[in-house]
DNA sequence: CAGTTAATGCGACGGATGTTGCGTTAAGAT
DNA sequence: ATCTTAACGCAACATCCGTCGCATTAACTG
């Protein structure tokens, strides 16, 4: 994609000059925002040429998608706790985290991601893949005799995760820790007396 | 606020150009999307000057604002199906059909919510608007006796609709009028069972 | 070590975007 | 009917954004 992950010239120089960007891409979002997020701006702090920067990655919003890229962990596996209404807690702790944290480059993305289609397929594919691997939580869950089989594993997951996006990142107010567990919870509960049935 | 609507002089040429504009906005967004919109663009369309339309909403979001604040009615109420899974399905059906339709409104002020803090702050107030004027459907179960008293008003809310937030705005997949008429009956049926309690 | 060639640096350009000063139009007042 | 004055139209301007041709650097090859 725009990564340079890959090319047919990895060396030195161009590893240090996506370094160095990506850097300046992190600090500038935390001082100015996503909507102060300028290529001029990323190539000054990080010293290296405007052109350099359009090249290699065209738009803010590729700057973004590479930046994602980097920070995603390809072995990530949702934690193990024992029972469902743990792994879904630590589920929820992890995504209130990447959302509250500054600079956020989840949210960054999913500003992106109204402007770009390269920016809402990159985000497409990862939320696919997390969502996909999340599943084995209700599956253990089902294993373990925790909740009935045949429990609908993609709406345990929307139950208990969907509140935390659309409150922290659309409606824009604060959520608690605590508030976050509560939905982790509220699924589990919903899934143990049946009613997320397939 | 960029609304014209009780300016001092909101006369025939003010009014005729405003709806002119917002004519021009809603068609540019269905012919271009929201990453496409441009001032002169809509301009240019309505046959009302640049300039004009710079002095009067300054930028793309607020074009987007004012339009939201046209659509929206100040005397809308949940509708009363007599259950609370038919109030809360009756919500998400209108939910769907405000994201869906083509040009979602809706969704352009969302995407607008990340680059200016105007877009963002009415788009809040538009939904703490809805959401507490939606609470009546929790209250009017608990008064049937169909669920218990101190049932959480807002989880129950935001466990019926926040999925169709999530899946259809944010991780951009379709979401058939069946499941999320689920999703209602889901949240509607573990609030039945307690388990939503404050 | 010398040669090849991607990747980067550099300056300049064209187009888009947003602003300003001033003249013109028309809504509302007397 | 006349006057006042917001609101609008107009053109020119400054700035920002993205691209291009060409020179330079440095990673890889043999």
């Amino acid at each position: 994609m725009t990564s340079g992950e890959n090319a047919s010239r990895p060396g030195g120089r161009t590893a240090r000059v996506r370094a160095d960007v990506m850097a300046a891409v992190e600090a500038e979002l935390a001082e100015r925002g996503y909507d102060g997020l300028t290529i001029d701006g990323v190539a000054a702090r990080s010293g290296v040429h405007r052109t350099t920067v359009y090249r290699r990655w065209r738009t803010v919003d590729g700057l973004l998608v590479d930046l994602l890229a980097m920070g995603a962990d390809d072995n990530w596996t949702p934690a193990e706790t024992g029972s469902l209404a743990g792994d879904l807690a630590e589920l929820n702790r992890e995504i209130r985290s990447a959302l509250t944290v500054l600079p956020s480059v989840t949210v960054a993305v999913i500003a992106a991601s109204f402007r770009t289609p390269d920016a809402a397929e990159a985000l497409r594919r990862f939320w696919v893949d997390r969502y996909e691997r999340s599943a084995v939580v209700v599956t253990r869950a089902v294993e373990r005799g925790e909740i009935p089989a045949g429990t609908d594993a993609h709406r345990v997951l929307m139950l208990a995760t969907a509140p935390l996006y659309h409150q922290l990142v659309l409606l824009r107010q604060p959520m608690s820790a605590k508030l976050a567990t509560r939905y982790a919870h509220d699924a589990a509960e919903a899934a143990k007396v049946g009613i997320l049935h397939g």
